[in-house]
RNA sequence: CGGGGUGUGGCGCAGUUGGCUAGCGCGCUUGCUUCGGGAGCAAGAGGUCCCGGGUUCAAGUCCCGGCACCCCGACCA
């Protein structure tokens, strides 16, 4: 696949040291990084040309690449593990607030796709079909499916027949297909890997408890494990998924200043508990239409992991999901390869002893310049450098990807060292993460401000907004802009706040952003 | 689905007005010397020049048709 041609830019920026503190001393700082400036292979900068830069960290590091099928990737290992640690991480809070996995078939006959009439509209055009069974047509075709409201719907509703039946809390580990026009790897294609949460509740206020619960579950992962500072909010009908209420999403800003729905929350209303016949007897033994909820994140959120924290070296993982949070890379010295791989592999069983993820890089064809370097456009946290000096000294180089930082321990501090730099490298990332969306977020006082900011200096744009579709239509149009969210924080009106575009009183507050 | 661009070893590219055995860099293999921020030398391997027609003594190169992918716009986790 041909990726635009990358002028190799010169790494800049010094190295610095970090201070191990109490017991391990630094023997020596390092302090400059001196990259072969003219290596074909370099990545471009995001200055430079964001786009490229994105796609080239994702090859570079390993984790996915475009396919033969149109719109389809593959996630290679070192992608998948990043999902398989994010989705682990996110299964569980999904099961400690109640819920169970299921799986429901792939295939969605047309007729039940059609049952909730905006549900069709919406996804139609991005349904592919299946026509076939072997050499015969079907007599009616399959949708694979583009999400799961529909099939799952019909299911429930033989389910669902008490009050006693409820809540109903089921989620799915699924792979969708939604035939894409424009796609970029992890961030858009043709068929992704999602979770999607379907649940039927008794009332609609208990359905509307469950939707927040669940953003709020999003938020929370989002900040925890993957260090991206999302802002909760809610959609505008316009943005809304196709057939809900109500929908809540959880932005993230990325580097470039474009906004990513990182996750989104439905209040579907009884709008499909009407479509699929999903009822049940109540307590006073009338039937009662049920209330459903449906709520998804995608391996999109890799995109957004390194959106919001890659640098022009490539990618920085947060600890709590990178596959590999350690490295150990030996620096080659004929005679010691031995030695150095058993001292190598001592530190590496230290360290899984509590817990961390290690790789062990003894590869001795290679340079270690060119070791240090692919392991950090794999953005692996935390890197400890054995050489021949450090057998003779008794300690190790180790370096923090997302400072760059580099000082020497001795080993017996070195899981000590280790283990604390991964939290706060966590930390870290997400403190510059969030620096980074506050100073991102602009609050201009007329149109023609706005029109300059989204231009220059971009990010979200905080704004009044006076509730209509027309407005928010017109600033699309005018800017390429659109409303992310009525945050949850922020969002409420102030005496004298008008609509950014039409002057008129404004009713919320919204966040207005170019996005992916 | 509109506008633009590109298809040549794994990757990035060159290939002149059609002309000799299709080149270069990176990567890969083997060997030796190296090794604390992308090593050096030597010897090798690797090609349906996107596909199908056509023009010509001769096509990677020109013509026609197709396909794929990338970028930019309208629609979307």
């Amino acid at each position: 696949m041909p990726i635009s041609g990358v002028s190799p830019l010169a790494r800049t920026g010094l190295r610095q040291r970090f201070n191990p503190h109490l017991n391990s001393r630094i023997f020596k700082a390092v302090t400059k990084q001196q990259a072969a400036p003219n290596k074909p292979d370099r990545i471009p900068s995001r200055a430079e040309n964001f786009s490229d830069w994105y796609i080239e960290c994702i090859r570079k590091a390993d984790m996915a690449d475009y396919t033969v099928v149109k719109g389809c990737m593959v996630i290679k290992p070192y992608g998948y593990g990043l999902w398989e640690n994010l989705r682990d991480a996110l299964d569980r809070r999904i099961k400690e607030t109640g819920h169970e996995n299921a799986y429901f078939p792939l295939l969605v006959p047309e007729s039940l796709l059609k049952k909730e009439a905006e549900h069709v509209e919406g996804f139609a055009p991005e349904c592919a079909w299946v026509t076939h069974g072997g050499n015969d047509e079907l007599e009616e075709r399959y949708a694979i499916r583009p999400t799961s409201e529909a099939i799952i719907g019909s299911i429930y509703s033989q389910w669902v027949k008490s009050y006693r039946d409820l809540p109903l809390l089921i989620n799915q580990w699924a792979n969708v297909m939604r035939w894409e026009k424009r796609t970029r790897l992890f961030l858009r294609t043709s068929e992704f890997l999602w979770q999607e949460g379907h649940t039927v509740h008794r009332t609609e206020e208990e359905a509307q408890e469950e939707t927040l619960k669940m953003l709020e579950v999003y938020r929370e992962f989002l900040e925890t494990e993957l260090a991206i500072p999302a802002v909760p909010g809610q959609k505008s009908d316009a943005e809304k998924f196709a057939g809900a209420s109500k929908t809540y999403t959880v932005e993230a800003l990325m580097q470039d200043g474009w906004a990513l729905q990182a996750g989104t929350s439905h209040n579907l209303g009884q709008h499909f508990a009407k479509g699929f016949d999903i009822k049940f007897l109540d307590e006073d033994n009338t039937m009662k239409v049920a209330w459903t909820t449906s709520w998804g994140v995608s391996t999109r959120l890799i995109g957004g992991v390194i959106m919001t924290h890659g640098d022009d070296n490539g990618l920085k993982l947060p600890p709590r999901v990178a596959p590999v949070q350690v490295v150990i890379v030996t620096i080659p010295k004929s005679g010691l390869e031995g030695a150095l791989k058993e001292k190598s592999a001592a530190f590496a069983k230290a360290l899984r002893a509590k817990g961390v993820r290690v790789r062990e890089d003894n590869r001795d064809n290679l340079r270690p310049g060119f070791k240090f370097t692919e392991w950090e456009l794999k953005g692996v946290p935390v890197r400890i450098e054995l050489g021949p000096k450090d057998l003779e000294n008794g300690t190790v180089a180790i370096a923090r990807r997302d400072t760059g930082e580099k000082a020497f321990v001795k080993w017996d501090d070195i899981v000590g060292t280790a283990e604390r730099l991964l939290v706060e490298i966590q930390a870290n990332l997400l403190k510059t993460a969030r620096e980074f969306r506050e100073r991102m977020t602009h609050q201009p006082r007329n149109w023609e401000e706005f029109q300059d900011f989204i231009e220059t200096r971009k990010g979200f744009m905080l704004v009044g907004w006076d509730g209509t579709g027309e407005t928010e239509a017109a600033i699309k149009n005018a800017t390429k802009a659109t409303l992310r969210c009525i945050p949850f924080d922020g969002g409420k009106v102030q005496p004298g706040d008008v609509d950014i575009f039409s002057g008129k009183p404004a009713v919320h507050r919204a966040l207005f952003a170019r996005a992916y």
